[in-house]
DNA sequence: AGCAAGATTAGCT
DNA sequence: GCTAATCTTGCTC
């Protein structure tokens, strides 16, 4: 155990968790605390929203395989991937390699935040996660980890992902029903007549 | 070397 | 709902 995790919110998400299917990872992190160890003290969130990035996922930024950008997509389950889009940053949970889990909303537990972590951009300023955290381990950082939280009284539900154009019928995002800080409302606000319905509930 | 697109967000209509 | 901001990545020439 690093120095100064002796805390409320120690024992942190052992390797063994993030060594699953990429789906099963993206619903188990839903509940479970992200939390930054400062001197100042703690910043703890409860995550609510995560999307899953797959296997031959044309969506997904390890679906040319690596490069310089994406190195940390192919790096050990537990390690964080941060890139940058637009102006602003975009935080992951690496699970197998070339997979990850985009950590999109979290839950302010406990301290203060910069901004709401409402949305990945806005998540990865409240935690003030830049490119120069790609890389850290979750598993085993002194700074930053997942630890696991109660099971989630909410239903589970799933929708498609936001914000890309290829595979973008795919249900790989995960929330937690009713959760306010869920980045975009559920249901889903855009559907096709005749569609099926969105925000299918997948478990309680 | 140049360039189009992007796992976003804030602000305006 | 729409668009600009803003800059890096990675593909193409």
């Amino acid at each position: 155990m690093p120095r100064g995790w002796s805390g409320a919110f120690d024992a942190p998400l052992p390797r063994s968790a993030y060594e699953r299917p990429t789906r099963t990872v993206a619903r188990a992190l839903l509940g479970a605390f992200l939390v930054r160890r400062e001197p100042t003290g703690d910043r703890v969130a409860r995550i609510v929203e995560t999307e899953a990035y797959v296997a031959n996922d044309p969506a997904s930024h390890a679906f040319r395989g690596p490069t310089e950008r994406n190195r940390s997509m192919f790096s050990r389950p537990g390690t964080l991937y941060v890139y940058r889009i637009h102006q602003v940053h975009c935080a992951n949970a690496v699970t197998r390699p070339g997979q990850a889990v985009l950590l999109r909303a979290a839950e302010p537990v406990v301290g203060r935040f910069p901004a709401p972590p409402r949305g990945p951009g806005r998540l990865c300023r409240a935690f003030d996660l830049a490119r120069a955290d790609d890389g850290l381990d979750l598993v085993t950082s002194d700074r930053l980890r997942i630890v696991p939280g109660p099971a989630p009284e909410e239903t589970i539900v799933l929708a498609p992902r936001i914000g890309i154009r290829l595979a973008a019928e795919r249900p790989l995002r995960f929330a937690l029903s009713g959760n306010l800080w869920v980045s975009t409302p559920l249901p889903w606000p855009r559907v096709r007549r005749g569609a099926p319905a969105p925000g299918k509930e997948i478990g309680s």
